[in-house]
DNA sequence: GCATTTGTTGATCATACGATCAACAAGCGC
DNA sequence: GCGCTTGTTGATCGTATGATCAACAAATGC
C-alpha cells in the first residue's frame, strides 16, 4: 500500500499529516509513531525525513499558525479599516476555528521545553500584532477608531482572543459568549457604537 | 534515611513535593517518579498514596493555585474597592510569582486530556471570576469605578493577566510590560486617572 | 520479647517515546 | 533485462512513563 514516493512529496506527506493529528490532538500529541500512522508508513520513514521531533513540532505549529494568519491578512486586505478588523475578528471568531487557536495554549506550555518551539511562537505573535497594529493605525488615521492607546488595544484584543480560547479547552466559556466578549471590548475600545464590528455594514 | 512516617504526614509530604516539582518543572513533570525522587522515597510508594497520577496533577494544581487565590482574597479582604483591586493587582503582577501563574498554561493544554485536570481549572476560574466580581460591584457601589459592564471588564483583566503570563513563557513579554499593560487597561476600562493602581495612595 | 500490623522498598510489567540501522525492494539508468 | 541507487521497512536500543506486588522492616499491641 505504502508506495514509493519522490522525497519531496512524501516530505510533505509527512507535514500534511503531522498538521492534521495537531489539528485533531493538539502539539502534544505529534509523536514520531502518531505522524507516521497517519501518514501510513513505519516510523523510522518518518524520522529519516525529520532528524529531530522537536523541530517537527515546531514546524508544525508554524505551518498552521503562519496559514491561519495569512488567510486572515487576505481576508483583511485593504479598504476602510473598519471593513479590515471585521473581518479579521469575524474569521478568528468563526465557528469551527477551536482545532488551530488551541494550538496556541499547547505552544506557550511546551515552548517552556522546547526552545524551538519558543522561537516560533514568538516570531508568530509578532506578525500578528504587527498586523493588528497597522489596521489601527490605519483606523485611527481614517477617525474611524478612537483611542489614544492603539498599541494597548492591540494587545488587549489578543489577550482577549487568547485567553478565551485557552478558557475553552477547559470547558470555561462558550464560543458564542467568547464572541460577544471580544466585539463588545473592542467597540468599546475604539469608541464605535455597539454592534459596528458585528452587524453587516 | 527514608524513616517510617505516619500516614497523614507521608501524604502531606508527597502533596508537598509535588507542589515543589510543579512550581519548578510545569504540571508536565509531575510524574510518579519526579515526586518520589523529591520526597526521597521509592517510587511505588507515591503510587501507594496516591494511586492514580492523573488526580495528583490535578490536585496539585488546584492546591497551589487555591493557595494563590486565598492569598490574594485575604490581602484584598476588605476597606474601598480601589485599595483592594490595588492589592490584587500588586500580588498577582509581583516578581517572582511566574512560577504559579506559568501552571495555569500547563492546565489549559493538558485539561484537555486530563477532565479532572479540566475539572479543577474550570472550577477555580469560577472562584477568580467571583472574587473580581464582587470587588468590582462594590467599586460602582462606591461611585469609584465607572463601568458600564462590570464582568467585562473583570474578565479583560484576567484576559490580560493570563495571556501576557503565556506570553512571557516563550520569552514574548517582559515582567514590567506586561504590569504596565494590565495596569493602564483597567485604569482605562474603570475611569480611573492614570496611575491609579499603581501609585501609593 | 514476641507476634501482628503496616509503612516501605525495589524489582517488574506493559506501554510509549525518540532515535538508529541493517536489510529489503522498487524504480531508474544503461 | 541487469545492476545500482535510494526510498522504505521493521526490529532494536535506551529511556521514561504509570502501575502492581511480593518481600522486607519498623513500629505497635499484647
Amino acid at each position: 500500500m505504502p508506495s514509493r514516493r519522490p522525497p519531496a512529496e512524501r516530505r510533505a506527506e509527512i507535514a500534511a499529516a503531522a498538521r492534521a493529528v495537531a489539528l485533531r490532538e493538539g502539539l502534544g500529541a505529534v509523536t514520531l509513531r502518531a505522524v507516521a500512522a497517519e501518514t501510513g508508513v513505519a516510523s523510522g520513514l518518518v524520522a529519516h525525513y525529520e532528524p529531530s521531533m522537536e523541530t517537527l513540532v515546531a514546524r508544525t505549529f508554524d505551518e498552521l499558525a503562519r496559514a491561519e494568519l495569512d488567510e486572515v491578512a487576505r481576508l483583511a486586505g485593504d479598504g476602510p479599516a473598519l471593513g479590515r478588523l471585521r473581518s479579521v475578528l469575524a474569521t478568528l471568531l468563526a465557528p469551527g476555528r477551536d482545532d488551530v487557536s488551541s494550538l496556541w495554549a499547547d505552544a506557550w506550555s511546551l515552548g517552556r521545553r522546547s526552545p524551538t518551539l519558543a522561537a516560533a511562537t514568538r516570531s508568530l505573535m509578532g506578525e500578528w500584532s504587527a498586523l493588528a497594529d497597522e489596521i489601527l493605525a490605519a483606523g485611527i488615521a481614517e477617525g474611524a477608531f478612537a483611542t489614544a492607546t492603539p498599541e494597548l488595544v492591540s494587545l488587549q484584543m489578543f489577550a482577549l482572543l487568547d485567553s478565551t480560547t485557552a478558557y475553552a479547552l477547559v470547558g470555561y466559556r462558550e464560543a458564542s459568549e467568547r464572541s460577544a466578549v471580544v466585539f463588545t471590548s473592542m467597540e468599546t475600545a475604539l469608541g464605535l457604537p455597539a454592534g459596528a464590528l458585528t452587524e453587516p455594514q
